[in-house]
DNA sequence: TATGAATGAGGGTTCATTCAT
DNA sequence: CATGAATGAACCCTCATTCAT
């Protein structure tokens, strides 16, 4: 039916717009210095809405966070898969998508670190399963990388968890990091560290 | 006067049981959800005297901050001195008291990161500090072995950056390293990581 | 459009309610002693409602100030146009009114001189404003009177500062006046004594 | 006893100082605004202190509105007496002598205003006493006055009444009428007009 | 659906007052 | 007498949430 799905659309902008409108907010102020009617009002709609959407304030930020680690789990595949066959080459690639998708939202970054406890139980599971899962890509390329004997044999789970505790540090240490590195750069030097370490 | 030092003392008393209180609370429940008088009901004592020791909620989150961070001041450098003059064993000795550390306080370390950004631009500067501060120790090792020819030339202050949030990483994502590390292996799985990449 | 006049008018009149508990209130304890809650008690609605209306509790202050020497400011010229044109007849119809509804408001003018310093500068200039504007049409008549020989030559705002002072001062010591008079043969009496002093 | 002269000398120094500091604090303030901490620090003494020598807060309140009226009381009469013997010449005298000490107590006199409320029945009533016995030096002269023929018959607390009002006014009004006015001149153009209604 | 007026529990903070020393 | 650390009741204010329109 033309009318539901216009409807639908209408939903899907309005949750879009609710959620980028926390995304700012909640990035700016923190979760719980920003208020459900300053969400309101940046989103252009009534707190009610708000309500109608996300039944309340900690599922919007459970959205928030979903949407933001959304984009990883889009967009580290596709930039992998467009690298080419070489473990390196893909690592390469996967990581500085990682890094690069950090950058573009490094206060959505901090956000899921700062408030990430804020969760139930039920969102904090929610979260870990999605990260997890944004860090499969780059954990096959170092297990295929390591069969093919692009790399030497090591603990793949410690590796990708140095390898995105690193992106997510040009989060966390931007103030310092600004001053020798940009995003590229950041992204090539701890590639070569980690190469050093990991290339027969 | 014996009076004076015994009043100091109970004053130090007093400061140390509101951290040490506010540590748990704050990490259990987060800053803001934690209240003032849970904060004075689990040291035991009056919410007033809170007010009276720190003058205000974030002062209180900020002391408690400093306090963890001086504690990694205290410690690395007696154990990096007491490891003698190989740079391999003083960073080894460095990077696994640091991760001690952390350990021993895998609350503190967390808040650290959770509400680091809730403070006010002043109390933001004085952890930042802190943080430089802190790391300054292994920094000096890493340069001694560059100096030595024990290690290869990198960028000091990317490697050290990355030491640290290793450390971090402990306490981050504690949840699912403890599967198949304790403290110790930890520490020296990262630093054969690290050592293969920067051992010439 | 007629909701938003019916929601105008319901603002209105919540305003008023809130007005009017808070000058029985204020008067009654003291603007200090008096608390947000029972404010909102009397006016029979909620706490956060008042924090809508009136951003803080000095604000309240300050409206119900305002709002009290709104009266004045509204119904002396009224009771002085409706006198003719005899200066003496028009004095004593300003003066008159300006009594009774002091009278009327007892409680309100105790409270301007209780807790006008109680505002902050900004609120105490516009209450200064408005004294003067209250004053105004008293001055004038004092002033006609003048210019037609009616009245001898005096420093008016000495006149009218003691026109109002007397005027204040049936509410400030009703405890004792009201036992040698009502508000009419005070209103009188002061008339009588200014007059044998300024007629020629 | 000399040392018992001697604690109680102490005693009374004591008590003024407490005193002094809080009519300071409670003027700049406001009784209210004003903690029993900062008194006890511009005394430069301990809270523990005024509690010893005041019950509580509203009884140095008291303390306090006593000592101002205190002075009415014992300055005013004195200068009637030195006057001699004409009932203008100890109108004046005695007018000037009242308003004299108001100037000379501007902050004290609104603090009468602004918290005689704030005590309770008890201190409210002796406040009332001593506002009679302040004003019953002036009465008496205006009843000399009216005796002897040197002024009309009128209320003679009608009289006073106005005086008091009058010479309160100076400091109730001070902002607006010190651009006209200085002490002096405020007490001879309030003179003049009265003379000018109760001189026969 | 959408609004926003209304609610009220709860939090940070203050400060008069006490009492062990 | 004198101190000042300690108490805790109470206040102002915020803000997530609801619901009549």
């Amino acid at each position: 039916m033309a009318t539901a799905t216009a409807r639908q659309q209408r939903t899907q902008r309005r949750r879009a717009e609710i959620i980028s409108a926390a995304i700012e907010l909640f990035q700016e102020r923190g979760f719980h210095a920003a208020t459900t009617h300053q969400v309101a009002e940046r989103a252009g709609l009534s707190v009610g809405l708000i309500y109608q959407y996300f039944g309340n304030k900690e599922d919007l930020l459970r959205a928030v966070i979903v949407d933001i680690l959304g984009e990883f789990r889009d967009r580290i595949p596709v930039e992998i898969a467009a690298s080419g066959a070489d473990p390196v080459a893909r690592l390469r690639a996967g990581y500085r998508a990682y890094v690069a998708v950090i950058d573009e939202n490094r206060d959505g970054t901090l956000l899921t670190y700062r408030e990430g406890l804020t969760l139930a139980p039920d969102g904090r599971e929610e979260i870990k399963k999605l990260e997890i899962e944004t860090a499969a890509p780059l954990r096959d390329v170092i297990l295929e990388g390591m069969a093919s004997g692009a790399f030497v044999d090591v603990d793949v789970d410690l590796v990708v968890h140095n390898l995105i505790l690193s992106a997510h540090g040009w989060a966390l240490k931007h103030w310092r990091l600004a001053k020798s590195y940009d995003v590229s750069s950041y992204a090539d030097a701890q590639l070569d560290l980690l190469l050093r370490a990991i290339r027969p």
